[in-house]
DNA sequence: ACTTAGTACTACACTAAGTAGTAGTAATAT
DNA sequence: ATATTACTACTACTTAGTGTAGTACTAAGT
């Protein structure tokens, strides 16, 4: 059997469950919360949860600040720079390795899987056009 | 110096050379051949070509048939086909991963980024309306 | 039979990510 | 002031993917 891979993986799976907890959080946010968050969930380690945001610091997707006794996380990016961020590099990453030709399939699986979005589309090209 | 790491990665670096080879060559084509072809550019040992090779039909990417002593390796999916598919992957496991809104990011992105695209996105469009 | 080309198997290094323990430090409570 | 607690830093182990290549075996030609 074909293993079905992470094709195109951006973050791991608890870097991306900490990423939208912080951006839902709206405000600043400590280890501990974000680990009792995740913890109603299912059972995490805090430090666990501590060296994922080390590595999302790291990364330069999150910054932190003294607080007291802890240090409280905030994303760099909102979301949607955020999004915006990967969706460019995610592209680049395919044009390299696959060649100009390859936008075009992107862009048709975009339209297919999401043809909610289609009016953002075409605004956007009407912008674009101007 | 934050790291800038290759997000959204599909095929290792090597991978998708050899990939490309194969596109190119439209007939099936040895593990030697490809090695050849490589080497035209930088030293790389027969049997790194091999591995990669048999890891590429692991994933399904290749199919090989014997062809006297050695075996000739075709691509399963010609390359438009691979595209789409990955295509598909990826925004698949982008929504997975940061939600239905994600996709209009990536939209702007494909856009901004390749604006000699934009015919083929208002053909689609097009065509997806009907 | 001997050389050669090809394949299978094995192995090692490196990176990313998930997981968590332990040690040390700082704040708090009694 | 001392003991407990909360937090961070450091370290470590595991798994998976990728790049790299050696070695051993096999088949085939000469």
């Amino acid at each position: 059997m074909e293993k079905q891979q992470k094709v195109g993986k951006v973050l791991g799976e608890l870097e991306s469950e900490v990423m939208e907890i912080i951006w839902q959080s709206k405000m600043p946010i400590s280890v501990r919360t974000v680990t009792q968050i995740l913890q109603t969930k299912r059972q995490i380690a805090y430090t666990t949860v501590m060296t994922i945001m080390g590595r999302l610091t790291d990364k330069g997707l999150l910054k932190r600040t003294e607080s007291g006794k802890a240090y409280i996380y905030r994303s760099v990016y909102s979301k949607e720079k955020f999004l915006t961020r990967v969706s460019r590099q995610i592209i680049k990453n395919f044009v390299a390795n696959f060649g100009d030709g390859a936008v075009a399939h992107f862009a048709a699986e975009v339209e297919k899987l999401e043809p909610s979005k289609r009016k953002d589309l075409t605004k956007l090209l009407k912008e674009v056009r101007k």
